[in-house]
DNA sequence: ATTTGTGAAGGGTTTCACAGCG
DNA sequence: CGCTGTGAAACCCTTCACAAAT
């Protein structure tokens, strides 16, 4: 018995969407997105599905989770299904950031345009050296560390990213957590200890270089017998937003 | 009947490893480097699993895919395990790395010292912008995306990481794949069709982010009756490198 | 006594295949 | 007739619980 768990999920709704969706509607939405500012009024779900990189089943099951938004026989109306994805993964809200660590990659984070698609919208950039507060980046001036708690309580921050080195990370997710922030997303290296309730997302390059390490290690392997090497097909393949595909 | 499905994995050895169970294995390993580096000579499976933020029940599942490595009534030997679970993930070889596109993010991702642990070197940056070519960046000179063929050809490249705009990346990739190589990073904010047998493995900042959004979202529309908000602990979590995790 | 390694049970996710609707 | 929406089957992953080893 680790943890009574709670009383799981009962959000209530109409039928909880799972992770494995979740991870994936950015995906359709991001192709939607551009089917309609290409001028395309529906998609059909084969079409959608090769164009996200995933079959067809999995994709209607995906949006079967959110509804039922499609006309059989035709297909998805795209701008309606923009909507409707946007709605269920919260993007008609507002979700202000903080972004702690200004070095390479918090440089690069600031400068991303819009940071993101609309909803999210970088309102601070924190760093630890008294020397680079006050230089502005990508339009944000910058703070120092020790007004953190103090930016987001004034701006109402709800999503913390930590782009420090990997000592200071669990200091820095410790702060944000202590002053309510419940979403965080780590470019650090290390593994962050949180409470309950408040959600971690990693981005980590080195484990994705490691990955890919292990496939082509695999590949190399089974250069043996027959000469096999590529046998057939052209067709799109993409991995998976879950991380683990083939 | 989709495809006869070649004749699956038939790598020989002993059981092959899950692909969890790989996303996994880089961070088991970087836990351990601490470790030894600190001294420290074996680890119980329960504090290794606390500390990369899993189960214990999980992490030895996931090692006995590599064989028996741990003593019983004792633990891990902290340096086979590193061993061994480099050997696994193939990290005894060395993997040229190509970086394509140095603009903020290219920048950072040139300036990560090491790269990442060892076994990788970046050994080329590549940008399509005549103004670049000739600059420095982390000790590394920048080649015009015309000599993108010549520079995979020569330094025998296995692993090329896109950091290009979105407009690009396709084309990139497609230039990547016909000369060889069969693993890519993917730092660019879109779907890439490659052919069968080349790996690709996706970073998407604004993904990340929606899917934080819709567990905000969530967890404000669950506050309703009870009021019951961060009900108890304060144990370990972490988001699963599986991306899928709660 | 302690901790690993693992069958077996339990969930979750994907794929199949087709009924149902436009 | 075409395409969606979905039960059912298959697959993968996680968790449990304990026998086996030191």
């Amino acid at each position: 018995m680790p943890v009574p768990r709670a009383a799981a999920s009962r959000t209530g709704r109409r039928g909880v969407i799972p992770e494995a969706t979740v991870a994936r509607l950015p995906v359709y939405l991001r192709v939607l997105t551009a089917l309609a500012e290409g001028g395309v009024g529906t998609v059909s779900s084969e079409g959608l599905a090769g164009m996200a990189g995933v079959g067809s089943a999995k994709l209607r099951k995906d949006l079967s989770h959110l509804g039922s938004y499609g006309t059989r026989g035709v297909g998805y109306d795209v701008d309606y299904l923009v909507y409707q994805i946007s709605r269920a993964l919260g993007l008609t809200q507002h979700y202000p950031v903080v972004i702690i660590g200004v070095g390479n990659l918090g440089h690069a984070l600031a400068n991303y345009a819009g940071f993101a698609t609309r909803g999210f919208q970088t309102v601070a950039l924190v760093d630890a050296d008294p020397r680079r507060v006050g230089e502005s980046v990508g339009g944000h001036e910058i703070h120092h560390l020790d007004d953190l708690e103090m930016l987001v309580k004034e701006h109402e921050i709800s999503i913390g990213v930590i782009a420090t080195p990997a000592t200071a990370a669990q200091d820095v997710c410790d702060r944000l957590v202590a002053c309510g922030v419940t979403s965080v997303l780590n470019f650090a290296p290390v593994v962050l200890a949180v409470p309950d309730g408040v959600e971690v997302r990693k981005v980590d390059l080195s484990i994705e270089l490691q990955i890919l390490a292990f496939h082509e290690q695999r590949k190399a392997a089974g250069v043996t017998a027959s000469g096999t090497a590529l046998p057939d097909g052209v067709r799109a393949a993409v991995a998976d937003p879950t991380g683990v595909a083939r």
